[in-house]
RNA sequence: GCCCGGAUGGUGGAAUUGGUAGACACAAGGGACUUAAAAUCCCUCGGCCUUUGGGUCAUGCGGGUUCAAUUCCCGCUCCGGGCACCA
């Protein structure tokens, strides 16, 4: 009798064997050469989800692969720990976040270890901790006296009903998801990171993670990055000192610019009417243009409009008078949010010239027909020759693009700039669960950092948790009411808490040193540990996260942190988990709870099913049935090893008196394992070297009835313990019992990963595929490399290539080596 | 709307550099074993035609390049991700 396959013992015996042993516990060491593994960090929603579960076996194979090939692994975890789910959870069950927060990371760091992953729990991280934020306290205040950080005005999502700042998920169509009150942008003061300052290098160092990144990420980066490069312009406000800078790419059509159009959030906006009889219109117009999402205000179908603020600008070239308008389709955020209006030759200035009745000057002709402003029904957009342009005219205008500009600069009216699409990144919260903002604010001295000294700011647990919701921070007497760290008088706290972006901008450095408490890192283990070798995470976060995160690198490097400059050598974005046409999410309501999987067919089965039903990179579609065949594998797996053991015990050690041939099954185990080691290494297709496995499988199963003498069972043996080794990322439960019950002592995890013998790649014979006019007529099996001659003759000869060629004039015959002929032949 | 992807049998997917489309599985159908069931093992499995040799159509749609296109180019359709306060 053999034992029976049981994931339930099996599994936990190994996890808490390697728990026991240390197994994956990392630590520096010179002499071997390191590998760090990370996956993202989960947010502590409550249970794993199945795009955790993908994830994180992905990224196990990867670390246990490596380790298998002699690296010095670390593979941490830690918990995003901070964030709006814990309030809301608070708000709906009346816990603290706190509580709900810890709660859910045990019982997520236990799911985790259900599923046998090979981290090094002593690097622990959660960032709701005093001893993880105080160091992003630490960052802040060095940042705010490098000019790095800043206050300015931005814009909240109001609801009036909820007397409550809403996050854009919380909005839904412009409403509060809560009540249903149509929300309103409210003018607060917040906090920026000028991650502005470091554009231009997250654009240029892109060169150096090139080779290791998906191209689509540094392609989304690139575009939201957005260089451009064109001109400041400065237009005279009549009867005002004021001047309205433009941003164009366009100056060679500044001739043509007859209106002025600024963004509803331009703060020259309410103030130009000020005074006249637009004044109430225009801010009439203002109010309920910023109802309108930025989604439906750069939409093609939105209708544009706008209101004349009653002013005038001076163009500085003719000198003419141009209506300053406000307009609902130009954007504050790009640019300086005012456009110079050329109707001529841009389409949306085009529109709104002729919907108000606005001139249009053409200043751009093309070279092969004439247009007339009275006629014109589209802008001109193309390239062509300037006239009305005084001493421009007939000058191409792309050459005229640096003219004007020359112009502009000699006589002070602008100049040439870069401008880039990224702004500045608003990290001010108006929330309680998050990083407070070390700042004071002091009657006397204005903003000041709290002393570095005095850090940790802890956030302080006694709020108020209604139905309506959670107390801010700010209604704290005892948390807000402190001393100005300068003058010592009375001051008041910022009570605004950090994005929760900005502690995932920084995590996989803190995983090197989670415990040191003299600095945010030792600089020594960051040196052997940094970058990321390998960082893991889904595609959703190709812009956010990752442009945070190098651009927190960079930072870090400039106050003195950290020497490297990108964080993540190499990328994997992993595609998410779709069910019903949609990404699986709570609010979504589809979500396939893994642990069900688990406790049915096991981690292994899990982990085998996440891997084989699509590649890493690929949206994954759920299907209940899939885990089925995994579990059959691994059941055939289990009877193939035990029994192959009791039949090699058995079989005689001279040669049987019938011969046979196991030629075909080594030749197969090393295709294999070559196969499976390149496709781990170079390709990240579990998918494929796992279908390769199951191949060798059934050639095992195959060879065994042949089996006679020792001989043949050694080679048998060696596949089966080259298939448990290679399967050992995958699915280490079973393979590292199956390993111990072939009588192996050490354990499977810190076993070497196979080689293979090139000689026992190679392949004897090939099919190769007779074509006739591109059709495929036939197939015929030749020798490895044969001569042209000899396989070009063989395919003449097949008979029903024959068919096909008899009687017509042979044009030419193309014979790729190893794959294909080509016959192609003209009828007669 | 803008930026970035994707689409291959009933299903998930394979085809790595332009060279035999459908590997490996799932589901389905048939058979063996069994008192029976489960499990296991074996076989069939894109459509249509067929004299069972084979022929023909087929990789979202429409064009193109090529001896040869799932793969390259142009134009669409649909689906997904991101759009700066979900993480």
């Amino acid at each position: 009798m053999h034992l029976k396959y049981d994931h339930r013992i099996i599994e936990s015996k190994w996890q808490q064997t390697w728990e026991k042993t240390n197994a994956f516990k990392a630590a520096e060491d010179p002499a071997k050469e390191k590998y760090y593994l990370l996956e993202m960090f989960p947010y502590p929603s409550g249970r794993i989800h199945m795009g955790h579960v993908r994830n994180y076996t992905i990224g196990d194979v990867i670390a246990r692969y490596k380790k298998m090939k002699g690296f010095n692994v670390m593979h941490p975890m830690g918990w995003d720990a901070f964030g709006m789910p814990a309030e809301n959870a608070a708000i709906a069950k009346g816990v603290h976040p706190k509580a709900w927060t810890k709660d859910n990371i045990s019982y997520m760091k236990d799911q985790l270890k259900q599923m046998g992953f090979s981290y090094d729990w002593d690097r622990e991280i959660a960032t709701c901790k005093p001893d993880y934020y105080r160091w992003e306290q630490l960052f802040f205040i060095r940042m705010f006296k490098e000019g790095l950080v800043y206050r300015d005005r931005g814009f909240l999502n109001w609801c009036d009903t909820c007397k409550t700042v809403l996050a854009n998920e919380q909005v839904e169509d412009g409403k509060c998801w809560r009540c249903g009150t149509q929300i309103r942008l409210k003018e607060h003061n917040q906090w920026f990171f000028r991650i502005t300052r470091y554009a231009q290098e997250l654009l240029d160092s892109i060169k150096d993670i090139k080779q290791e990144w998906p191209e689509r990420v540094l392609t989304m980066q690139k575009n939201w990055i957005g260089r451009s490069t064109g001109t400041h312009i400065r237009f005279a406000i009549k009867g005002m000192d004021n001047k309205i800078e433009v941003f164009t790419t366009r100056p060679d059509t500044l001739y043509g610019a007859t209106f002025m159009s600024l963004a509803p959030e331009h703060p020259l906006a309410k103030t130009l009417s000020k005074g006249s009889d637009q004044e109430d219109r225009v801010r009439r117009f203002i109010e309920k243009t910023l109802l309108d999402d930025a989604l439906t205000r750069t939409s093609d179908q939105y209708e544009k409009k706008g209101v004349f603020t009653g002013r005038y600008c001076i163009n500085p070239l003719t000198g003419k008078k141009m209506p300053i308008f406000v307009a609902n389709f130009v954007l504050y955020d790009y640019g300086t949010g005012a456009v110079m209006a050329v109707p001529a030759h841009d389409q949306r200035d085009f529109d709104f010239a002729k919907k108000y009745d606005l001139p249009i000057t053409i200043v751009i002709q093309p070279e092969d027909s004439v247009l007339d402003s009275d006629t014109m029904e589209a802008a001109f957009v193309e390239d062509g020759i300037l006239v009305n342009s005084d001493s421009f005219n007939g000058m191409e205008n792309k050459k005229a693009i640096h003219a004007i500009t020359s112009l502009l600069k000699e006589t002070g009216q602008g100049e040439a700039t870069i401008n880039f699409k990224l702004r500045d990144w608003g990290i001010s919260r108006q929330r309680y669960w998050g990083t407070p903002i070390p700042m004071v604010h002091c009657e006397k001295c204005g903003l000041v950092p709290v002393k570095e000294e005095d850090l940790p700011i802890v956030l302080p647990e006694e709020v108020e948790i209604t139905e309506d919701g959670i107390s801010s921070i700010s209604e704290i007497p005892s948390f807000i009411h402190t001393t100005c760290p300068e003058c010592g008088g009375k001051a008041i706290r910022e009570s605004d808490t950090m994005d929760t972006f900005v502690e995932s901008s920084w995590y996989f450095i803190r995983y090197c040193c989670p415990l040191s408490d003299q600095a945010p890192f030792d600089k020594d283990k960051v040196a052997y540990w940094m970058p990321v070798d390998q960082y893991i995470g889904g595609i959703e976060h190709a812009i956010l996260h990752l442009l945070y995160s190098r651009f927190f690198t960079k930072m870090l490097r400039d106050l003195g942190f950290i020497d490297i400059s990108e964080p993540f050598k190499r990328l994997l974005t992993q595609g998410m988990v779709i069910k019903d046409g949609a990404k699986m999410s709570k609010s979504k309501g589809n979500v396939v709870d893994p642990e069900n999987l688990i406790h049915a067919y096991g981690a292994d089965a899990t982990r085998l099913f996440c891997l084989f039903a699509a590649p890493p990179e690929r949206d994954m579609d759920w299907n209940d049935k899939g885990i089925e065949g995994a579990s059959r594998f691994l059941g055939r797996l289990w009877r193939l090893s035990t029994e192959i053991k009791d039949e090699s015990a058995k079989a005689p050690a001279m040669p049987g008196d019938v011969p046979s041939d196991m030629k075909g099954l080594k030749r197969k185990t090393h295709q294999t394992i070559k196969k499976v080691t390149e496709d781990i290494d170079k390709r990240f297709r579990f998918n494929t070297a796992i279908a390769a496995m199951m191949e060798l499988v059934n050639d095992i199963y195959k060879a065994r009835p042949e089996a006679r003498n020792a001989d043949d069972f050694a080679v048998i043996k060696e596949s089966v313990e080259a298939l448990i080794i290679m399967l050992s990322p995958f699915v280490p439960h079973i393979t590292e019992e199956l390993w111990s019950l072939l009588g192996h002592d050490g354990m499977l995890v810190h076993q070497k990963w196979p080689e293979y013998d090139p000689l026992w790649c190679e392949v004897e014979e090939t099919t190769i595929a007779i074509q006739v006019n591109g059709k495929i007529r036939g197939t015929i099996a030749v020798k490895q490399d044969a001569p042209a001659d000899e396989v070009k003759a063989l395919a003449m000869a097949n008979n029903n290539v024959k068919r096909f060629i008899e009687g017509s004039n042979l044009v030419k015959v193309i014979h790729v080596p190893n794959k294909i002929v080509n016959i192609i032949v003209k009828p007669a």
